[in-house]
DNA sequence: ACGTTATAGTTTCACCTGAAACCATTTGCA
DNA sequence: TGCAAATGGTTTCAGGTGAAACTATAACGT
């Protein structure tokens, strides 16, 4: 004999479903960081993941940025128009490939690098002071597998 | 003597940092599991985590279902007013307080609940099949810390 | 050498998103 | 009781986003 009187439907429980978690803490994380230097530097979140790539790459092509940070190349070819008319990137061509751009950060583009980079460590150091020493080994290893391919 | 020509700029590097791969981690995973129901359901991410939550609690406020996704209030009042549209939700009004909706999944949202929940559940297994029992233990514990307000 | 195919990057389009303004209703308090 | 403030929800507006189409250039095979 069947006592229920709904048929169990199993819903999902959001709180413990890792997908929805991950979703959660990381546009909670995102959007505190981006929030400080959006205003303070008219800079939006693709913007400055373009940068970081800059200042660790110089000289890389629109493509090549794309390829690192898994961005859309939308995305990508919006923010770099948007930077170089900002004059925050300096935009060439490749010599012997003239559909390549080459790009790299101006001046004033590493002067906003130099100030948003010890920002953005902040507040990670933030959000990483609430794990143990162990547990954030732990997290570590553990993207590592997630992120694995 | 500084011997550096250049000043030490101090690039981020962004697949070492820590919101930079939650971000990656997500969109990835989340996408995953969308890109099924989307298209064969005509259902949107948003749209499908108002649904868990009517299933989880019939009869709630469109408020509610705010507090308990963490989504933005025009994301909620917009995707309701697509499965309502699409016979997927009723809603009514609470008797008492002519303000407030109350929500739940009609039928048709059901059956569509009861197709997608284990297909999100199976994409979340396979998530955690890459990790060992205690690793996916960490995991848990790590993200309870990283929530809390 | 030359036409097909591939690649770098941009534009278009259709949609999604959030902040702010807005409307209706309810609550709180003088 | 009556009026200001708060609340639930929708609409508007000003972007941001990705798929697909497009342009320009380069690479490849015959």
């Amino acid at each position: 004999m069947n006592f229920d009187a709904v048929p169990a439907h199993a819903p999902l429980e959001l709180e413990h479903f890792l997908p929805y978690r991950l979703s959660i803490l990381s546009n909670t994380v995102s959007q505190g960081i981006a929030a400080e230097y959006e205003e303070r530097f008219q800079l939006s979140m693709t913007e400055w993941r373009v940068m970081t790539i800059l200042a660790r790459f110089p000289e890389v092509s629109a493509r090549e940025v794309v390829e690192r940070t898994a961005m859309d190349k939308v995305a990508v070819s919006r923010a770099v128009s948007r930077l170089v008319d900002a004059g925050r990137v300096d935009r060439g061509t490749h010599d012997g490939d003239k559909r390549r751009s080459v790009l790299k950060l101006s001046e004033a583009g590493w002067a906003i690098h130099d100030e948003v980079a010890p920002l953005a460590r902040a507040h990670e150091r933030e959000l990483l002071a609430k794990l143990s020493a162990e547990e954030r080994e732990h997290l570590d290893r553990i993207l590592d597998k997630l992120l694995a391919i």
